[in-house]
DNA sequence: CGCGACGTTGATTTGCCTCAACGATTGTGG
DNA sequence: CCACAATCGTTGAGGCAAATCAACGTCGCG
């Protein structure tokens, strides 16, 4: 196994416990795959074939609506997935666009491997529903900060929970995360110049 | 089996295909429920010992913030979970409240039961795996609504989405659901009385 | 070096909130 | 079944958070 696959299994230990001949048979779906950066590995309206897992680097996710306005959904780097899920599943036209910006290195299994890991690995059903789950309570969560917390809290919030994204993208990103605008952003740091974090 | 089963079967039909002996083995497991409006069946605190399937009735799981302002999360009726899934998971204190809008029926299952279920039917792990990718989907497309529409839009869409729920439910909660307020909505209704839907 | 994206700042606007008052509806106990 | 309370829904006045627009300085990159 190389480096970056190191990198899967510990994530998926520490989901659950996998075998060694479950790690291999895992490990050899996966594949890499590197990125320049500003190279899109998936475009809205395209089918999403990948299921993907960052080994290095940095991906925006995000979403025009018909005004032209970006929204990014999320970031991913390390240790983190980049998909269309909804797009992966059904392998319908993606709603999502999702662009390296950061020199970046992935893994990355189609949907027709996922579907046969599924049958090999029984296990990874389990792997993958764990995972899902954790991910339905961060939307949940997310969804609930939105409602209660302003503008200025989500920004502190953002730069205390993922202090690592933080340093390496714009404000302009963070401010297109959050829902808010760039200038307001710049607003929100101007008048909170003394705090640190 | 009962006929509040046969809405659990159908719903797991949809997902993934289950022989009649996991189908018995999976009735096994769900206990029914008969639920009072107005009943909680799970607090902000408490730890959440079950996982509920909707047979009848109708739910709401909000959550309250420090400010004492309660917000919806969602509502469930027939053919919805209801739970809290991160304290479900991890049997750790539950940030939402679920109440009974209406008198309602439910089907439950307990953590542990659940856990023997996945070791008696392995392909539950494949279903809840499917179900709760689509859940993933459906909240990070309800995150993008919040960015990109107005409240008005939003209002408008959650009665063509779930004109069924609409109708059940008072124009308070749709508002909390929302994240507005119900005097707003009171002044979108106004705005649009010719309108239809 | 020069261009285009980013960041900042100020003026102005606007979407939605807050507060308060009051009518309408629903629920409840006698 | 009625009386009365409680909650809901509506309306208006006023306020605030955040958007919009515009101008300009700054930085990174080809």
């Amino acid at each position: 196994m190389d480096k970056g696959f190191d990198v899967l299994k510990a994530n998926f230990l520490r989901h659950t416990s996998l075998t060694d001949d479950e790690l291999n048979s895992i490990n050899h779906y996966y594949e890499e795959k590197q990125v320049e950066k500003g190279e899109y590995i998936l475009r809205q309206g395209d089918i999403c074939r990948f299921e993907g897992f960052v080994i290095e680097g940095c991906f925006e996710i995000s979403t025009s609506d018909a005004r032209g306005n970006e929204r990014i959904l999320y970031f991913a780097v390390k240790d983190w997935w980049v998909m269309e899920i909804d797009s992966f599943i059904g392998q319908t036209s993606s709603e999502l666009d999702i662009k390296a910006i950061e020199p970046s290195q992935l893994l990355v299994i189609t949907k027709t491997d996922k579907e046969r890991l599924y049958q090999e690995v029984p296990k990874a059903e389990r792997l993958f529903r764990i995972m899902s789950q954790r991910a339905v309570v961060a939307w949940q969560r997310r969804l609930i900060r939105n409602h209660t917390m302003t503008a200025e809290e989500r920004y502190f919030h953002f730069l205390n929970t993922y202090p690592e994204i933080s340093q390496r993208i714009t404000n302009k990103q963070i401010a297109s995360y959050l829902g808010i605008t760039q200038e307001f952003v710049s607003k929100i740091r101007r008048k909170n110049l003394s705090r640190r974090s």
